[in-house]
DNA sequence: TGTAATGTAAAACGTTCGTTTTACATATGT
DNA sequence: ACATATGTAAAACGAACGTTTTACATTACA
C-alpha cells in the first residue's frame, strides 16, 4: 500500500466519520502517520485531498453497484452499510459543508452524480430489456432515500425501498 | 419581529446556505444586526443557536406537511424547494456535521425525525383508512430521497416520487 | 431625576486553523 | 563515498475561530 493510498484511506475515514470542516490537518496527520511536509507533498491542500477521497470513492462505490438488476442495486447498498455504515451520501454533504464554493470539491461531487445517474439508467435498462428514463428516476430517488434514511433507520429503510422498487419494476414489465 | 426571532431567521439563513461549520459568528452578527453581546445574550452559544435554529425549522416544517394525503405529502414538498430551496436535510447535514458528538443538536435532529416518520405514518394511515408501517416507510424513503434527489435535480425528482408514491398507494388499495 | 435594563462598538481572550519553513535523518543509485 | 530524493519532528506563520470583557449610549420606569 502507497503512502498517498494510505494517505486518502485515513482521510476518507476521518472526513466521513466527523466531517470536512470539522477534520483538523493535526488529526490527518496523526491518522496517516506521516508528517504534514509530507502530506501536504503529496495532498497539495485539504480541499484536494478531500476532492482525491471522493474520486476514490467514487472508484471503489461505481464498483460495487457495477450490476444487472435493480434488485442487486439494493442488495448491493445493503452490503455497503454493512461495510462502511449509513452516514448519508458524503458527496452530498461534502458539498453542502464547502457550500459549493470550492471548485476541486464541486466537480468532484458533480463528476459523481452524474455518473451515477447513468448507472441507474443503465441498470433499469438493462433490467427492464429498454430504456426508461421515468422509472430511472424514480429508482434513483428510492436509492438516495434509503442511503438517507438508513442514517436514522438503518437496513429497515433499504428493505423498504427495495420492495417498492420491485413492485414498481414489476408493474413496468407488464 | 422580536430580536431572538431575528437572529434565529437570519442563523437559519446563514446556517442552512454555507453549512454549520463554516458560518462564523461574526457574519451571524452582521446578518442579524446586532453586536456579539447581544447575540450570546440571546443565544447562549453558536450550539444553541442551531438547535433554536432546528427545532423553529422543525414547526415550520411539519406546519407545511400538516396534510391529508400522500399526494398532498409531496404537493407540500414541491411548494417548500420552490420557497425554501433545494438543499438537502439541514437536520441530518447539521447532525453530520457535527459527528453527532453536540448533545444540544442531536437532541433537536433527533426528536425532529421522530416526530417527522410520525407524521408520514399518520398521513398514510388516514390516506388509506387503516395503519399501514411498512407501506409508510416506503413513503418516507420516497420523501427524504426526494428532498436529497432535489438538490441535484430539483423538481423531477420530487414528481418522480410523486409518481412512484402513487403508484404504491394505489396497489395498497386495491 | 436617577437607576436599572438593554443595547452597541470594539478590543481582547486563548485556541485552533491550514499551511510553510527550518533543521536534521535515512535510504538509494552511481 | 557522495549527491539526490524523500522522509521526520517541530516550530512558526498570520488569520480566523467562539467567546468574554471593557467602556459607553439609549431607553423606560420609579
Amino acid at each position: 500500500m502507497d503512502r498517498t493510498d494510505k494517505l486518502v484511506a485515513a482521510a476518507e475515514r476521518l472526513f466521513d466519520r466527523h466531517g470536512y470542516m470539522a477534520t483538523g490537518m493535526d488529526r490527518l496527520t496523526e491518522a496517516a502517520g506521516m508528517s504534514s511536509r509530507t502530506l501536504y507533498k503529496h495532498a497539495g491542500s485539504k480541499a484536494q485531498l478531500m476532492a482525491r477521497v471522493l474520486s476514490e470513492r467514487d472508484r471503489r462505490f461505481m464498483a460495487r453497484i457495477d450490476v444487472r438488476s435493480v434488485d442487486a442495486l439494493f442488495a448491493a447498498l445493503e452490503d455497503w452499510v454493512r461495510l462502511e455504515g449509513a452516514r448519508g451520501c458524503l458527496f452530498l454533504r461534502t458539498s453542502a459543508e464547502t457550500g459549493g464554493d470550492t471548485p476541486v470539491i464541486a466537480e468532484a461531487v458533480a463528476a459523481h452524480k452524474t455518473a451515477f445517474r447513468q448507472r441507474i439508467r443503465d441498470v433499469v435498462a438493462a433490467d427492464l430489456g429498454q430504456d426508461a428514463p421515468e422509472l430511472a428516476e424514480q429508482v434513483l430517488v428510492l436509492f438516495e432515500g434509503a442511503t438517507q434514511a438508513a442514517v436514522c433507520r438503518g437496513d429497515t429503510s433499504i428493505a423498504a425501498a427495495r420492495a417498492a422498487a420491485a413492485i414498481l419494476m414489476d408493474r413496468a414489465r407488464r
